[in-house]
DNA sequence: TGTTAGCACTCGCATCGCTTGAGTGCTAAG
DNA sequence: CTTAGCACTCAAGCGATGCGAGTGCTAACA
């Protein structure tokens, strides 16, 4: 059975009026706020059938009806109109999105910060994954007892370091200033896994050619790009999950906390993000973790112009203006879009 | 008037019992777990007298009492008998302030997830004041359109970077080269603040001598040790919060999680903490803020052997138990130090 | 003079019953 | 197919009530 007309617009009625009051919505309520006049008799006909269907339920039995996750899913894949945001709000977002003085780092938070404040929910950023960044730059500072910290520039000036344990020998500070000049005129310019395969490349090549500084070089170097530099999750606002009246159960409120904590599932989904296109609305348990269950996840991918970087977006309860949200995401995505192509030029 | 030993005891068993059970003491139940066998009717005196001092309150007519802050004062400071941690707690604390592999900064992160874990409150760590590093090592990222970015190393292993504007033109690869070498040589073993003076002193020697690259060196690293980073509180275990009954009302909550975001008020306690020697407490409003109403604060400074580098502890609600939380502040304080001496060695 | 038993009193809290009103489902008429 | 009407349900708010923990005061006791 699928819905006519009027299902659909009692439905949307139904979703934007308890998005707005948090209330359960009566038959009353809706057939009052529809353009087509209906009595609330003929609604409550409708409702009855959407329930059926799996789009409401009601909380109890002399309540109204609220949403289930599938009714906000279709809600927001058929009937959502995404607002255009104000002047005045794209300004905002603009004035904390520009990367002036900032490290790319900072800018990410400034993002968080803006998506926290402009949704009032929580603002997430999945910082530029490590394996796909471009490498700029790198730099070796030995430590002591054979220990090796390693800096990364990326092409967008983000900072990464790690520590590594040397197997063998410390090089001299000769060999390490030789092998730091090759790796960085070398592998310049490529990604993180572009720079692997060429390691792994060149070592078959310098097994004819016999230079010893080179292999030595690629040996060791095989060494530093190895493992994986853990993803970054900026997380603001988390406060404001205390201002929503759904999550006043203290479980919920120490799921989503703890979630924020651990931070593997968000990583998960806002990595699954980035590699789509455009924004991305997950709705409650559709999202495969209980710990957001009663919660929607908007996303969206952020690049340097030509490719996927990270994500970012907004975590808050199901209920949720998704019209201003998505608005607000899908622009802070662009604009930090453009921020990292200028950057990277 | 001051205190015999009775009240000394009585109020000893209130806030010990209070602390255990979480509600306000009464006459009774004091009475029975006293040693010295009294009845409730004296307890009951000894108790009007510790609420005319202003130790005591009762929530309401006919319930028990509970301690002030000022009650709570006096008992950290003159009944508290710090408990000596099991060896099982011991090597759980070891086992994550140990160095390995890791980066300083994801060992303090580890100290930090431990204060709260072995607490079930929350674990902050001030990481080490930049002004107070010691220089190992710096390095510049030329990137686009006049931006320099600058990574500084730490003795003990902490990455910092920042970007600078460059007024004048941007120097060559070799006059970069030059000043890095120069300025690794000159300023390594130093704190930041000894870089800066003696960036200050040369400036005037240098003044004689005409050294053209030197003092071009010289202006730049000026430039390049002006200004601060800002300063970096880990905070771990948010979450925790929401298991303290004491603060089920809302309001305070925000309080306080706003205050993690800001940070900055946190900044200044365990500041001045690190200025001092030891444990440190401070209890409710007596911290100057009232976002920490209610709360009490345990922190300890920790060293790299010779000087006090930042400081780590515990916040939660006044109602804590101070016995086993200072104990492991203490303990985690001791071997963080420990890990940054050998660091730093 | 300090300690204790006794007693009247207070007050938060949980329980119960009641009312109210929003909202439903069903049925029968338009 | 739509709508008016009606009986029914149930959460929520309200007041009365009883209970019990705990107090302060007083008088007796060592």
């Amino acid at each position: 059975m699928e819905l006519n007309e009027r299902s659909l617009s009692i439905l949307d009625a139904i979703v934007e009026g308890h998005i707005a009051s948090g209330e359960p919505m009566g038959s009353r309520t809706i057939a009052k706020r529809q353009k087509l006049q209906l009595s609330p008799a003929t609604v409550r006909n409708v409702m009855a059938d959407l329930e059926e269907m799996g789009y409401l339920v009601s909380p109890h039995t002399s309540a109204g009806r609220i949403p289930t996750d599938k009714g906000y899913r279709f809600y927001v894949d058929t009937l959502l109109q995404v607002r255009n945001l104000s002047q005045d709000e794209r300004s905002k977002i603009e004035a904390q999105c520009r990367t002036g003085n900032l490290r790319t780092q900072e800018m990410l938070q400034q993002a968080g910060r803006i998506l926290s404040d402009m949704s009032n929910h929580t603002g997430i950023v999945l910082a530029p994954r490590f394996v796909s960044t471009v490498f700029r730059h790198i730099e070796f500072v030995p430590l002591s007892q054979g220990r090796l910290l390693v800096i990364f520039v990326s092409k967008s000036g983000v900072v990464q370091n790690k520590i590594i344990e040397l197997d063998g020998a410390m090089p001299t500070t000769q060999e390490l200033q030789h092998i730091t000049n090759y790796l960085n005129e070398e592998l310049s310019g490529l990604t993180i896994q572009e720079v692997r395969a060429k390691i792994v490349d060149q070592m078959k090549q310098e097994k004819n050619l016999y230079n010893k500084m080179v292999s030595g070089a690629l040996n060791f170097s095989q060494e530093v790009f190895r493992g994986d530099i853990e993803d970054d999750v900026i997380i603001e606002g988390a406060a404001n999950i205390l201002n929503q009246p759904e999550f006043s159960d203290r479980d919920s409120m120490k799921r989503l906390f703890n979630a924020f904590e651990q931070k593997s599932n968000l990583i998960h989904l806002l990595d699954k993000s980035q590699q789509a296109q455009g924004v991305q609305i997950y709705i409650g348990s559709q999202s495969e973790y209980q710990e957001f269950e009663g919660c929607s996840l908007i996303t969206a991918n952020y690049t340097n112009g030509t490719q996927s970087l990270g994500s970012l977006g907004v975590i808050g309860p199901s209920r949720m203006e998704y019209s201003q949200v998505v608005a607000v995401v899908d622009y802070t995505a662009q604009l930090v879009s453009r921020a990292l192509e200028l950057e990277s030029e």
